[in-house]
DNA sequence: ATGAAAGCGCTAACAG
DNA sequence: CTGTTAGCGCTTTCAT
């Protein structure tokens, strides 16, 4: 009875072991069972049948630490219960892989530095590159240093435009100037817009310039503005300096004495405080307000009325995330490559005309 | 100006460089980096200098060769997008990140051939150990290989008795019994059931008999026989055998002579199909048909009436797949721990009394 | 407490 | 086409 290194069942095959039962050196059996150099029709045969006997299985960490390569792609994203992130993340899961990727996630909770340290210990496991929905467009010296160190990132979601990195975005803006200008042809003038804006988890919240959040504000304003609203900030109410529940915000809006006709949600889950409100008051969508939401969700299709939705491919957006990381793993070297993705409105049954006045 | 081995900025800074800058030995360098064996207070301290200046960080790759350890967990579930799994997830990689862990995830869509594929690209990976919702309780060969081979294997939401190994799942059976019970009080009678029963994703779908979503009905079964029912099928629907759309199951209940005035959904995407059948029908809940889902959804609390929901803990059902696994992967060589977490019924306004006839 | 040397499993130059 | 020789970066006996 041999002495084993490790104890337990059967210590699992090695190179060294297939190249032995297979009657060959270590480096044909390699050649054999990895597939490149040049090995001969009979040698390569013999090696599989040997690796096929001794169920070999490489080690991928052995082979990691020589081609510096380990085929897994780090996620770095707010919080994957919500289901723009679910979308996203199932989007990038599918789509590595089907390119032979495994993929580590990591949530942040929009806290950054949450996301630094997540960064930080995925690239210490040698991530091939890092996917990031980053929690803010300021600070983003972990980015740049990955990215500096040959490990490539792309943004997704939220650009940062300083980076100089690859991204795959929506246009947020357009599509939430989009989404009001409809509410506006539909005859509303009080159009409220309720968003969290980088979901507040600091306290003061100050909002930051790149973030989605606020790039759907200014669309908002924008289309306001267009249709000759000067002031477009009556109707809008921002959580994050108040961190306070998207239901209460809805509340105070439409308690006040001349409540907007219309609201414009940034996201499904404020939507759904907000539906929760409105039904609490006992007002109805969208005879007594118009309901639009950014996001698609399960839900917004099974609820009556049905809801109006700036729909976001986010599976997409997750897959096309992965392609052009990958590629970039892969050694592609060309431009930086700003994907914008389309968003789609899709009206449902949230959205009544108001008549003109005096109509 | 000397010729680097890689190419780039700068290459990272290894053990050996740590030590020359330390001026100790490497072995000095990897006792005081890693923390273990004896080094002097001078020595450690002088390295932990060296090392910052030089801005060293670990190879863990290098290290998981020799430790056999990785820190890291692999994750295999259904679909990320359904909100029972994203919660779970989310437990999973919130007290994987607190133990020291990150976390590999993988997809399976229900479909074994996947979850086998998945199962042997992370062990390629050398995870530490894995945590399964296992997408069939027959067939598991694949897990138990793990499990033997010492890759610690964890099931979460389904158990396979026969596999000896640790699980975390909630009672199926009780709760649906407990569910259906509370129709039966409300005076129901013609209680029905939409299941989709391993989602059917193969085409005779014969039904798993562990399946969380026979269990379920299995529970179901019992209350109405406890009440005397005898025919508990009446109004049971199963869409694996069909593949049928939810809805469409529900639609066909409510269109027949004598329609159920109370309905069952085994899951939260279940339920949202037939609220969406329910209301296309221009019936009410609760007045025209009580509505009780397995699972506590962001929006079966925001839709009015809110629906009464039997709720699963799905973070604390990931978190405990995390703890116990890790003790597992640490050597903790205890007994096998079936872990079983109470779910909670969450009275809401979804079920109305029915006078008792004659009443 | 420290250093020297061996080796994890694999790939990559380099001869032949 | 094949084998020999190094060596990735780290931990770990084993001496000292």
């Amino acid at each position: 009875m041999t002495t084993n290194r490790r104890s337990g069942p059967h210590r699992p095959a090695t190179i060294p072991d297939v190249a032995r039962e297979a009657g060959v050196s270590r480096s044909t059996a390699s050649r054999a069972l990895a597939g490149y150099g040049s090995v001969s029709p009979q040698a390569r045969e013999r090696v599989r049948a040997a690796a096929d006997r001794l169920g070999y299985r490489a080690n991928q960490l052995a082979r990691s630490m020589i081609t510096g390569r380990t085929h897994t792609l780090g996620a770095v994203i707010a919080d994957i219960q919500n289901p723009f992130f679910a979308g996203v993340t199932r989007g990038i899961t599918d789509a590595a892989r089907a390119a032979g990727y495994q993929v580590l996630l990591a949530n942040t909770d929009e806290d950054p530095a949450a996301e630094q340290a997540a960064v930080k210990t995925l690239r210490d496991k040698h991530v091939d590159g890092l996917i990031v929905a980053p929690a803010a467009t300021t600070d983003a010296g972990h980015l740049a240093a990955a990215h500096a160190a040959g490990c490539p990132v792309v943004l997704l979601d939220r650009d940062i435009p300083d980076l100089g990195m690859d991204s795959v975005t929506v246009d947020n803006h357009g599509a939430a100037r989009d989404a009001v200008r409809r509410l506006l042809a539909a005859g509303h003038r009080r159009i409220a817009l309720v968003s969290l804006v980088g979901d507040g988890v600091r306290d003061p919240a100050p909002v930051d310039p790149g973030s989605t959040g606020l790039a759907r504000i200014e669309g908002y304003r924008s289309a306001l503005r267009e249709a000759g609203i000067a002031d477009t900030d009556t109707y809008l109410r921002m959580g994050a300096f108040h961190q306070q529940d998207p239901a209460d915000l809805a509340r105070d809006l439409l308690a006040a004495p001349e409540p907007p006709t219309a609201l414009f949600a940034t996201d499904s889950v404020i939507a759904l405080g907000v539906l929760s409100a409105v039904r609490d008051l006992g007002l109805r969508v969208p005879e007594d307000l118009s309901l639009v939401t950014f996001d698609d969700t399960d839900w917004a299709r099974a609820v009556r009325p049905r809801i109006s939705v700036v729909a976001q491919p986010v599976q997409e957006l997750g897959a096309r995330a992965v392609r052009a990381l990958v590629s970039r793993v892969q050694g592609g070297t060309g431009e930086r490559e700003h994907i914008t993705l389309p968003t789609r409105f899709i009206a449902r049954e949230s959205v009544a005309a108001v008549p003109p006045p005096g109509g």
